[in-house]
RNA sequence: GGCGCGAUAGCAAAGCGGUUAUGCCGCGGCCUGCAAAGCCGUUUAGGCCGGUUCGACUCCGGCUCGCGCCUCCA
């Protein structure tokens, strides 16, 4: 019985979707003028967790996250560059299918663009303008009226008097309420547009999402998802458009049943965003990190939780990744099937149905790993590699993770230290023939020169590890 | 100012009204030529003050501190 945190009513609740074996699932997605951060990483795999454990579960999923592709910074991105928006977009979208592909994110199964859905946000405006959601303002832009939605407010636990006492916004004196969101904006010249019922302009931000929703899932889904800072106003603009332009004889339709929020990722305690300057891209970090160890240190905390990124914690991150390949490495085992009637498993089972505890499904693993490694049972390894699969990590031959890039051919000074020709110091060595050296050196009790071997990778990254089976390397 | 969240051992991070979380690091042992890895054992907890209870890290109240949203933001 999976359960979820339902921002809506701040608590977890049952989940039951709307149509029995299915689920629908929206998530914001980005916004695409730059390359993403740590933050857009742990919104990609945090949602691709919670689509995986749901298909495990047994759903049919639909997961569509949208691209936003029109918007005030990508506009002045683009002239700043001297390229097209087109041009501009199609970069960092292709950026950020590299990265998300290299963090084990899957795919979502429907990825609409903003610009391709302009009618239907056309539409969507019209039917809120005809049921006096919306009005026309003399600017040319059009605003939703925040006061005429009941249930504004409700998902962020606000009401309009605390929102305008704490109001920052300098008033628009086009609007009717300072709360008042724009639903289309008037084209300034120089700027990309669309014809509409009030002239030339462009979408609001908010619009494209409840359009987007409704095109792929219907007027009424079963979650939705995003950062938690886009519970307000982002997700209650996307409420009050929804409910009120599906809204029938003056009674509204429910857009989701259950709203899902992820935690900040944070540098320094502080909020990682783009405004605030903190932050990492993903490809920066990746050149540091293994992809893997950075889905790991995000599934590591809980969705909700905040996450502070630091080069400790990834290096720890690092290390607890390493000690689950280690107790695959060597074992023949490629395919991950789960008995889901071993008792980890339903351990496992019952810590992801509880609002997807990926830390205790983490701890799972480590119990796992340690039977593994005492008993070598096949079962169990399988029952590992198959868990671990769940969420999206462990996949990869051992030795692939272990030794990561380093290449086998490490630098001449290792060449010299095995007190090989000098002809030889001044090339490239290879690995498994200085492991070869080295064994030579131990077979005839040499163990200075054997250390000195194996000091003289270690200084070149490469750990090496005498087994029963033999001597094998890992990077460190 | 309004609304909300959090405070767990050296670091990270969960569950749980009474029984080993887990990972990294540290320490001792086994293993090893020595290491590494692994195994066994082990040190370090629950912001502060009250209350409920036979018993609270876990429930309730207050306080302190930190954070987030209220403006674009994953």
């Amino acid at each position: 019985m999976l359960k979820i945190y339902n921002t809506l009513a701040r608590e977890k609740q049952t989940f039951k979707p709307i149509v029995a074996g299915k689920v629908s699932m929206y998530v914001c997605g980005m916004t695409v003028y730059d390359y993403c951060h740590l933050g857009h990483a742990r919104v990609m795999v945090v949602f691709d967790m919670v689509s995986r454990w749901l298909r495990a579960s047994g759903y049919d999923v639909t997961y569509v996250r949208n691209i936003t592709d029109i918007d005030d910074k990508i506009i002045k991105r683009a002239n700043e560059n001297n390229e097209s928006i087109a041009q501009l977009t199609q970069r960092f979208i292709d950026a950020m299918d590299e990265d998300s592909a290299k963090l084990g994110v899957i795919r979502p199964d429907i990825e609409p663009k903003a610009t391709e859905f302009v009618d239907g946000m056309l539409s969507m405006i019209s039917a809120l303008v005809e049921k006096g959601f919306a009005y026309p303002a003399a600017n040319g832009d059009v605003f939703y009226a925040v006061n005429k939605f009941e249930g504004y407010g409700k998902l962020s636990g606000k009401s309009l008097e605390d929102l305008r006492a704490g109001e920052r916004v300098e008033v628009d004196s086009f609007k009717r309420d300072p709360m008042d969101f724009v639903l289309w904006k008037a084209a300034k010249p120089g700027e990309p547009s669309w014809d509409s019922p009030w002239g030339k302009g462009r979408p609001g931000w908010h619009i494209e999402c409840s359009a987007m929703s409704s095109h792929h899932l219907g007027h009424h889904f079963d979650i939705h998802g995003g950062g938690q800072d886009l519970q307000f106003p982002h997700h209650e603009n996307e409420i009050a458009q929804s409910e009120a332009a599906h809204s029938h004889d003056g009674k509204s339709c429910q857009m989701v049943n259950y709203w899902m929020h992820n935690g900040f990722v944070r540098v320094d305690d502080e909020k990682m965003s783009k405004s605030l300057g903190n932050f990492f891209t993903i490809r920066t970090v990746l050149e540091q990190y293994d992809a893997e160890v950075v889905r790991f240190f995000i599934l590591r905390a809980h969705y909700r939780s905040p996450l502070n990124y630091s080069d400790q914690h990834l290096d720890d991150a690092k290390s607890a990744l390493t000690r689950l390949y280690t107790a695959l490495r060597g074992a023949d085992v490629v395919d991950g099937t789960i008995d889901w009637q071993h008792p980890q498993a339903i351990r496992f089972k019952a810590a992801m149905d509880d609002d997807f505890n990926t830390p205790e499904a983490l701890a799972v693993l480590f119990d796992l790993a340690n039977e593994v490694n005492r008993t070598k049972d096949a079962d169990l390894l399988r029952l590992l590699k198959g868990l671990a699969g769940v969420l999206g990590l462990l996949q990869r031959n051992p030795d692939a993770f272990l030794q990561g890039s380093v290449t086998t051919q490490v630098v001449a000074s290792v060449g010299e230290a095995s007190g090989s020709s000098s002809a030889q110091a001044e090339s490239t060595i290879n690995i498994d023939e200085l492991i070869q050296l080295r064994n030579e050196a131990k077979k005839n009790k040499n163990y200075a020169e054997a250390d000195r071997i194996r000091k003289a990778l270690a200084d070149n990254g490469v750990i090496l590890e005498d087994t029963p089976q033999g001597t094998t390397w890992r990077r460190a």
